[in-house]
DNA sequence: TCTGATTCAGAATACGTATTCTTAACGCGA
DNA sequence: TCGCGTTAAGAATACGTATTCTGAATCAGA
């Protein structure tokens, strides 16, 4: 049988508030009485319910990660092993846990904010790669639901958000390129719906003499085809991929058409992922700093939930790394 | 503000017992008075709440997933995403919700044991990687926690848990390679304290004409330096390895002695990772289907939660399939 | 010594729900 | 018509905690 806050208190001696106030740490509680508590809470291995106090304090301490993707992508796509990873770990310590939810569907994500929300199970939560556009975010908004973007909401200032400067990352990326000789650079892009995706092609668009761009799905399958596509039509020299899953694809293309990399074609990706090691020589990858933007999204999270007075900015921008490896070096590295 | 029960009853003018009763689908209840409630409910979008219910009910509806690594792996190991989203998946659509927890080290172990189950904070646990000799197993079980385990548990009979034969899918990985006429077979394993690398290392022992083992941590790091001394010490023809990442170090040690796979190598792995089509020609690897062993312990451990009388067997043995690819096939595939 | 402020712990209450207990109404057989 | 079983809804309670309210005791100041 579960011991609880009215057993303490029978045990010693004192009122049940009495039992709450020594967990609360509460000053005002005389140290002998104090000690007799903590004593008693000891032996009998007292652990507070979480449940009781989260009705009592309409708190669950439970932070949901939405990700909006098929639930299969999770496997194919490290980012989000890393995105979930970066979340357990900062949250590792602290009294938050992690509630995790995928899904790419618009019924299923409408049951998800329906459960999460709605019923309270959870106290915020993180979206990542949402649109500003999407209609859950107006929800969220008008409800005054505690949530914190990873992703572009620059036309939205009133939302709290932590991105990269994408225009800049992509322009950084090419701009290696062409440094390293590459003089016909492709540019293979996420679907045209999406911000990342216009704010990357602006950037590339920027530095580039000449522009070829495809759109496509995320994943490598598609990825693949696309590349196929584009190396077919325009004969570029170089591929610069949404991200590393992509260019993985583009590497598989390359290699059913004998193409060298880096001699024939120079590859960069995004998201630095484990994936780069799986490459010969390396792939060349942007690093956003995710674990960077998940500590800072979380730490965000929690204070809004904690008091909804803000402080501080409402958005920020990270920083990014072009981690440079064989995939885009012709000569020595 | 939130509309509660209690605001349900008083707009339908009934008493809030009854609400509840309709919300359950009581058949005791009127229909006109379930009708109007019903209206109420809708018009005014009444979701119950959580909290409440957790405490009234005693369950919380959560799930619990204990993953006993550095958190750093899970974007290492594409495995890890896979059970995630297979979790995930299973849970979909259910009233039963994820919360995942992640961690090596024994301190931090030992606190998410009691976060997440002094505190009631979980209904149930999937214990993944876990030996039986773990001491949470013990508690969890002098505790009559809910609980279901993903591996081994052959010498504890008592608990829920379903695997591979593991014996069994080494011996058929490395039938396979003795088949496709490498004779000089070695074991990429796992840490040696684990019963999964113990079973898989006897399969191999089984089948092979002479043994060559090297224990080594996860990962494709270590794996890589482990394959080197592998291939130095005894060149072998062909790597069985203890997962697909491991594998991944395997082909990177491989590549540096400019060794061809799988003309002078041939490489197996295990789990079926999306790792093994980013592999030149793919990488022959183990199909665990984890996917039926994740829905087979969630409908165990719901079934555990429900009802703590058991239906049907407490332990399950999945089948396996080899996936061949080109890493182990020197001919035409 | 008496009054009023202060301190500290117990009593009481609320959080929102599910369920048991209670009661009122109704129907039916005698 | 009376009595009893049955039905259906309301009243009351409990889940375990945090906190407000209350009251007794102590202390300071006059």
């Amino acid at each position: 049988m579960r011991v609880t806050q009215q057993d303490i208190a029978r045990i010693s001696e004192v009122s049940q508030a009495t039992v709450s106030r020594v967990l609360a740490g509460d000053e005002r509680v005389d140290g002998q009485i104090r000690d007799r508590v903590l004593a008693v809470m000891n032996t009998h291995n007292y652990r507070p319910d979480v449940r009781a106090r989260s009705l009592r304090q309409r708190k669950t301490h439970l932070i949901g990660l939405v990700i909006k993707r098929e639930v299969g992508s999770l496997q194919d796509d490290p980012f989000f092993a890393m995105l979930i990873a970066e979340v357990v770990d900062a949250l590792a310590g602290s009294p938050w846990h992690l509630c995790l939810d995928i899904a790419a569907d618009t019924a299923r994500q409408h049951s998800i904010y329906d459960e999460l929300l709605r019923t309270r199970r959870v106290d915020g939560l993180i979206l990542v790669e949402s649109e500003a556009s999407d209609e859950r975010i107006l929800r969220l908004q008008q409800d005054h639901f505690p949530f914190v973007l990873i992703g572009n909401a620059a036309e939205m200032p009133e939302l709290h958000a932590i991105d990269n400067d994408n225009f800049r990352t992509a322009e950084i990326a090419t701009s290696h390129l062409l440094e390293q000789g590459y003089g016909r650079i492709a540019f293979l892009a996420g679907p045209q719906t999406l911000t990342v995706t216009r704010d990357r092609e602006a950037g590339y668009r920027n530095v580039v003499p000449e522009a070829m761009v495809a759109y496509t799905e995320f994943g490598a399958h598609s990825a693949r085809e696309a590349a196929a596509q584009l190396l077919d039509e325009y004969q570029p020299d170089a591929i610069l991929a949404m991200d590393d899953t992509m260019a993985m694809g583009v590497i598989q293309a390359a290699r059913e058409r004998k193409l060298a990399i880096p001699q024939d074609l120079g590859v960069v990706g995004f998201n630095d992922t484990p994936l780069c090691d799986h490459v010969e020589g390396g792939l060349t990858s942007v690093n956003l700093q995710i674990g960077n933007m998940v500590q800072w999204a979380i730490r965000r999270l929690v204070d809004v939930i904690d008091d909804t007075s803000v402080l501080g900015g409402r958005q920020a921008i990270m920083g990014c790394e072009l981690m440079v490896r064989g995939s885009s070096v012709r000569g020595k590295l």
